[in-house]
DNA sequence: CGGAGATCCATGACGCGTCAACTAGAGATA
DNA sequence: TATCTCTAGTTGACGCGTCATGGATCTCCG
């Protein structure tokens, strides 16, 4: 009855904007990738994939190089590429300077679908967050996210 | 040359307001889950399944029902509650009244499992989110998120 | 040179999630 | 009752992601 609670639970207006923003990121994820998948037949990987390939003037970077521009896991990037050169949206191109290397090339095919499906998931974001919040809301909403990663990242 | 953009692209700043948001919920969920598979060898699904199943007095809950409480789809949660029972954290009960039905209930080792599990999980939240923020900071994210939600399920 | 250790990538096992197909029982209707 | 349809839950295939392991090659140092 005395000791002041051991674990400080969440009040019920925590827990509302808690739930609340919990609830928004399962929700927008699923809505963008599912926008993603029935537009342009892409899941987020491929598309994250694909846009970082198509950054760099070469259209080809290493493996390392490329899981850490897209801070994934070597392993996941393997994966990934796997099931994506069956689909030819990449290649995967041996390296002549490494010979444990190689490189991830994006295919003809995997630039023009990137090129057609960029612009739908741009006006998919736009609608669904950008313009549903005013300039200043939108902004703030930035703001709140960089300060709690960098929280989060410095975190034990 | 003339003709306004036909794709509205996103600012500089509105691009890292919006990068700042989708890296926040990456690196967020990973971190709580992680935290809660370390802290307790749950994943988030079984965490998910555990709280709704202590919430109802019974313990125990209509596969349907269940479903519908936490917004899963019905094969997913059948898939969840298979590798659940495997871990002996809830079982399958079938039911009198529908021939069709099954019930999920909660084990004791599953009920001492999340026992020990939330007060974790909520010093967690509290330490990486609630507290990292000044009240009105953090009421401001839950007002952002209930209201970007909101309009993500009106959209068609 | 030659061997130790590090680096690069691949792979297999497994959990998670979706979709489509399926089984079995319940309910309605003639 | 016979059948038709709807509902509850299961299952299999497959994509995604992590972890642990493995094999090839590079690097460095004696």
């Amino acid at each position: 009855m005395n000791d002041a609670e051991p674990v400080p639970w969440l009040s019920d207006d925590e827990q509302r904007s808690w739930r609340a923003f919990v609830r928004l990121h399962l929700k927008l994820s699923a809505r963008l990738a599912a926008d993603l998948q029935s537009h342009s037949g892409l899941s987020a990987a491929d598309f994250e994939v694909l846009v970082a390939l198509t950054d760099v003037p070469e259209g080809r970077v290493r493996f390392q190089d490329l899981a850490k521009e897209i801070d994934w896991e070597q392993s996941r990037l393997s994966h990934q590429i796997r099931r994506m050169i069956k689909r030819d949206l990449v290649t995967r191109e041996e390296c002549a300077e490494d010979g444990r290397g190689a490189y991830v090339a994006i295919s003809a095919h995997g630039r023009a679908v990137i090129e057609a499906a960029a612009p739908k998931h741009v006006v998919a974001v736009r609608r669904l967050v950008v313009d549903a919040l005013t300039p200043e809301e939108f902004a703030e909403l930035g703001r709140l996210s960089a300060k709690l990663t960098d929280r989060i990242e410095r975190e034990p």
